[in-house]
DNA sequence: CAAATAGTGTCTCTAAGACAATATCAC
DNA sequence: GTGATATTGTCTTAGAGACACTATTTG
């Protein structure tokens, strides 16, 4: 009888047609808008991170930045890379979208991607700073229902505009898929794969496990509450925010000070409770 | 300036390495308990279908069904594909659970797979109805936390017992991920994937729409919840169970007779809520 | 009729939401 | 002090859980 190691030794794993893999990576950001009341906190807006693509196809449209997997990495570690090469900081945490694999989606083959979202602090971002003519731009985020039922999608960042339109295909395990109606000058099926994002997204920010994800290390219930407000564009009153995550966090005895009015405590995530 | 069209025809997909690219799929089914009592309704069991391995590597192992990606199908289409290959049930609903893509996970070379999670209706599979000598086996499973804080997989099919101890890796997004201790004979990195599926299908159960997703067209209350409490291996109080699912379905105007008691009003799932 | 599940009504109590009030800093 | 956010307390109310009770079938 044959043992495994001589079978290994003459198997080859050529038989069947291999697609390429890749991973795309919607890497959001909660920026504080411009403000002119130095007291005042900024209001904050969601805005998400494309790249002006240099070579055909898709020449000159904006994507979601993404790349090959690689053979010495896990595909979650491809994701992380793209990110950090995109903006130099490494997300404490990257989630999984979906993975888009239609014959046809990409005109240069057969080629399957995996879809990622993160929510990256806005400090970290801050420090790298970014060209302004550079081909990788934040893009304010809108997407709303239109009365019509259908979904619009609007990615602005400075005088630039992308609007693509969308419909709901099915709903499953609290995540939304899409079907591209007009794609907007976003290249190869990322208006679908942005729209799938941000519907997953929202839909795990209900988790105050999830929002923790993409935090700092120390952080103040206020900012706690910015990303997920912005995330699932809503407000809370801060009493009840506040009641409601007491037990996922515990305070670090700093504060925030500096922003004229009361300084706020630092918190850090505690323990987690064991889910039985 | 070279145009697209001219781009794509001298485009040659070679420089990268490519991966082979596997989906595996974890089974589950609600499974009636043999009974004693004619009028009392069956306990039930949660099991999964496994096959044994006939060829290297792993060879006489138990592993989860799963084939390869090909060309003209979607890593969905897939999935459920290999479930009615082996079962011939195509189930309305697939739950994707993970990829995994360490490298070195499969000693035939570098093969990502992408597991998905599904729960068949008992009744469908009673219909096909299966080989007690066949490869393919449903076995019951069992599934805790010992009190050293590691999880023990046990997998149970007559005679056969195979059991599997992980530690857990980490929980994101409503997903605990595991690492193998002792894999059990069970094939590959497949303990981890079941443990993983596991974990992902009793959060995800915590939904409603979640657990319609794996029912029949017509089903009785009685039975949405018992596939509830089967997944998560808890009980809620009819009464109560009830009034929590009221809004998420509709009478059918049929009935469900001939079990030695009061018959069963047959539901089907009632239009969805927008969500926001 | 007996045994078993199907299905309803209602009490209790927790916890989410609303809102008022106080605390503390930068300027 | 003024203007802003930070933080705490409490009232109200919706909803989850417990439990008692009724309804309806098959053997």
């Amino acid at each position: 009888m044959e043992s495994e190691k001589e079978f290994l030794s003459g198997y080859k794993l050529s038989d069947y047609e291999r697609p390429s893999v890749t991973t795309d990576v919607a890497a959001f950001m909660i920026r504080p808008q411009e403000n002119d009341n130095y007291r005042r906190n900024p209001e904050n807006k969601l805005s998400l991170l494309l790249i002006k693509r240099g070579r055909h196809p898709y020449k000159d449209m904006w994507a979601l930045p993404g790349g090959f997997l690689q053979p010495d990495e896990t595909i979650e570690d491809c994701a992380l890379r793209e990110i950090s090469e995109e903006t130099n900081v490494t997300p404490a945490s990257i989630m999984p979208v979906g993975v888009f694999s239609e014959p046809g989606r990409d005109p240069r083959g057969w080629i399957i991607s995996h879809a990622y979202a993160s929510v990256i602090s806005e400090d970290s971002v801050e420090q790298v700073g970014m060209d302004d003519a550079s081909d990788a731009q934040w893009f304010d985020v809108d997407f709303d229902r239109t009365e019509s039922g259908e979904h619009q999608l609007t990615l602005t960042c400075k005088d630039i505009t992308l609007t693509a339109l969308l419909t709901e295909e099915s709903t499953r395990f609290g995540r939304t898929s899409f079907v591209i109606k007009d794609s907007g000058s976003l290249a190869f099926d990322h208006a679908r794969i942005i729209a799938t994002a941000l519907s997953a997204l929202r839909s795990a920010a209900k988790d105050y496990d999830t929002i923790l994800d993409f935090l700092p290390e120390e952080f103040t219930l206020t900012a706690f509450q910015k990303v997920q407000e912005t995330i699932m564009n809503v407000t809370f009153l801060p009493a009840n925010f506040r009641r409601m995550v007491s037990s996922y966090v515990s305070e670090t005895g700093g504060y925030k000070r500096g922003s004229g009015h009361r300084p706020a405590k630092l918190y850090r995530r505690s323990d987690r409770k064991t889910n039985s």
